[in-house]
DNA sequence: ATTCGGAATCTTTTT
DNA sequence: GATTCCGAAT
């Protein structure tokens, strides 16, 4: 029945799994749900069981692991080739949105695009929908682009189209214009790398002959934060061999707000009938303190799997409560509290917070506009830090302007990115032209940037708006041919030097420090570009833009000594020695988005619960009883949450007049150890 | 058409 | 508190 293992796959020894990780990787035909508490062995388990495949002589090319980030699939990918070897890497090992990128770039013909057609993001679909309502004549003041939009992102990953929307008339609408218009852009969303292949297997015979038996064994990780249509497209995928193993837990669904499922997981044997269920409850990550704490707090929670983290590192450290006075204070006390624990360890081997390097700490909140106070105190104690998260490396405007042309230049539908540009240096085409332009080339049925060449047919524009328009066109089109065939980075260089893109920043920025640190921002781009290309990771230059869009990172760096700060989501998956959780309180932890308008109580508690069970030895947990919001001194409550923590598993109770105990207690232990060490030596 | 200054709004979390 | 938005002046 299986054949020889794959040609230089070594052999994996299973024996170093417990009875319920083995079972799991031993289980290869038909369809698997491991249901993996926090710090279970999930990734070991997802690892081990591609590197078993192998050994029983599947083919790297047919099996396929799926994963929600970036940061987890190239994770998967390392610890895979870390763990068989070379042959590891001819596994497809992907996100989601980069298979279903894949997808379309190979069907693009039965999708109804063009070859090189643009991925938008958040800020490109709102400006689709503004303008959708623009074309219905619906008021954005007195409709909330962001609220269709937020419908929309629903409709789609859920794979609901407009023509059934009964109740909800207005938003349909809307919902049509935009799909209308992505269509004429020749442009996709985030949904739709996910939406498309599954309409189109679902719909396609010959599509579906063609994926269908593409991948005979399919993993996917953290599966709870799968929505309908991933659903629909991992059912379309393993629709040939039924081997779909997913692994992921309950407690952990932390995307409801993005349309994750959490009937995905728990009727998962009603989706793919005859599955097996193996649960994995023995932590390998934290000592029982901790644990008894995330446990009891997610026991709250009604709907779930029940279960139970256990783990044999015995009780530990027991957690510590801080309650500050003012928000300043918290991250000022933290970051000392940080620093102590850090250099305490230096010194004495004797300690258990020996030889703790600054990557053991790990700060985590509950917004991203949280970190800044915390990098203000960091800074002052010269601790190296780094940011996850948060604003985003191609959100920076500077840098989605130079982006903006690279689109262009690939996809000239791409009239978001036209748009952008067009008067960007100034060129002096105000919205008076814009406007004639778009309303003749929806009479032609042609793009803007089409009659940008030949202004004179617009009718009824300015000389001075012809002209420019004209030269506008001019500029561009060389460019346009020479950029695919030439250098990346250079013809961008040189493009940016003929609109003097940095003599625009220089002009806008009277402050030299900041306008040149966005110049930086943009060469940053053109080392991208020239990697890219050298490396030939990107076979054009629309692959590069596509990948960008998904993969954010400006370039890979290694790791670093550095303490790390991020939101409580991009926490998941993660461990550090040491976890700090700023900023419990009411508002955040549970967030409520409007004061007074609730919150999804249960998937906040699961958050929190996120954030307990990041920690391997030491948590810590901090609130303020006021502090400065936009502005304004606001009165803070302790989270409800921190109630849900028995006081017994709390250093010096709820009330969070603790002192840092464990730094004197680390002194006393070595005077103690020192005493001793003395009295032998004395004797000997 | 562009520029400048005051006002409004923002902040959930991410591919 | 900071960014973005909007309207009036040039």
């Amino acid at each position: 029945m299986w054949g020889k293992p794959v040609k230089g796959v070594k052999p994996v020894n299973l024996e170093g799994l417990n009875p319920e990780q083995r079972s799991a990787v031993e289980h290869t035909e038909g369809p698997l749900l491991v249901l993996a508490g926090a710090g279970s062995g999930k990734t070991r388990v997802i690892t081990f069981r591609i590197a078993h495949l192998l050994n029983l002589g599947v083919r790297p090319s047919q099996i396929l692991a799926l994963s929600f980030t970036n940061k987890a699939a190239t994770e998967m990918r390392e610890r895979l080739v870390n763990l068989v070897g070379e042959p590891a890497k001819k596994c497809q090992t992907s996100t989601f949105h980069a298979l279903g990128v894949k997808f379309i770039k190979e069907e693009h013909e039965a999708a109804g695009l063009r070859p090189r057609f643009t991925i938008f993001d958040e800020g490109d679909q709102l400006e689709a929908v503004r303008h959708s309502m623009m074309t219905l004549q619906i008021d954005p003041k007195q409709y909330d682009p962001r609220g269709f939009l937020e419908q929309i992102t629903q409709y789609k990953s859920q794979l609901i189209h407009p023509a059934s929307l009964r109740d909800a008339r207005t938003a349909a609408m809307v919902y049509e214009a935009y799909l209308r218009r992505m269509r004429l852009m020749n442009a996709v969303d985030f949904e739709d790398l996910i939406r498309l292949p599954v309409v189109l297997m679902e719909t396609q015979r010959e599509v579906k002959l063609r994926w269908r038996h593409k991948f005979k064994y399919i993993l996917v990780d953290e599966y709870q934060d799968s929505n309908g249509a991933q659903l629909r497209m991992m059912k379309a995928l393993a629709e040939g061999s039924g081997n779909l193993c997913v692994v992921g837990d309950d407690d952990q669904s932390i995307y409801g707000w993005r349309g994750a499922v959490a009937s995905n997981i728990l009727r998962f044997d009603q989706h793919f009938p005859g599955a097996r269920t193996i649960a994995l409850t023995q932590n390998y990550r934290s000592t029982n303190y901790i644990l008894k704490a995330a446990n009891q707090v997610i026991e709250n929670n009604p709907e779930r799997h029940p279960k139970t983290l256990w783990s044999a590192h015995g009780d530990g450290h027991k957690l510590t409560y801080r309650r500050l006075d003012h928000g300043e204070q918290e991250a000022e006390w933290v970051i000392k509290d940080l620093y102590r624990a850090r250099h305490s360890t230096q010194e004495s081997q004797l300690s258990l917070f020996s030889g703790l390097k600054w990557r053991d700490f790990s700060i985590l909140y509950r917004t991203n506009a949280q970190a800044r106070a915390f990098e203000e105190s960091l800074r002052s104690l010269n601790i190296p830090y780094r940011i996850v998260g948060g604003t985003r490396f191609f959100d920076r405007k500077e840098v989605r302007d130079a982006i903006a042309y690279l689109r262009l230049l690939c996809n000239p539908s791409d009239e978001n990115a036209l748009r952008r540009v067009i008067n960007y240096p100034q060129r002096g085409i105000g919205d008076q032209t814009l406007e004639r332009l778009e309303i003749a080339a929806q009479a032609r049925g042609t793009s803007m940037w089409a009659l940008c060449s030949d202004p004179l047919s617009v009718g009824g524009l300015t000389p001075h708006g012809e002209r420019a328009l004209l030269s506008f066109a001019q500029l561009l089109l060389p460019f346009q041919e020479r950029i695919e065939i030439a250098s990346w980075s250079e013809v961008f260089l040189e493009l940016l030097e003929t609109i003097k893109f940095k003599e625009t920043l220089i002009k806008q920025h009277k402050d030299g420090p900041q306008s040149l640190r966005r110049w930086a921002n943009v060469q940053d781009i053109a080392s991208g570009l020239q990697a890219s290309q050298e490396k030939g990771v990107d076979k054009s230059l629309n692959d590069y833009l596509n990948r960008i869009s998904l993969d954010y990172k400006p370039k890979d760096d290694e790791p670093k000594d550095e303490v790390t700060l991020m939101s409580l989501h991009s926490s998941k998956g993660l461990e550090f020695h040491s976890v700090y959780i700023v900023g419990v309180e009411e508002g955040w932890m549970p967030h409520e988005r409007d004061p007074g308008e609730g919150s999804d109580l249960e998937e906040e508690r699961r958050l929190a619960y996120v954030g307990i069970t990041r920690a391997q030895r030491k948590l810590t947990l901090t609130s303020a009883a006021k502090r400065l919001t936009r502005g304004k001194l606001i009165p803070r409550r302790a989270s409800r949450f921190l109630a849900e923590i028995p006081e017994e598993l709390l250093e010096g109770g709820r009330e969070g007049e603790a002192k840092p105990v464990e730094v004197e207690r680390a002194t006393e232990r070595r005077a103690k150890a020192f005493g001793r060490m003395f009295n032998a030596l004395g004797k000997g």
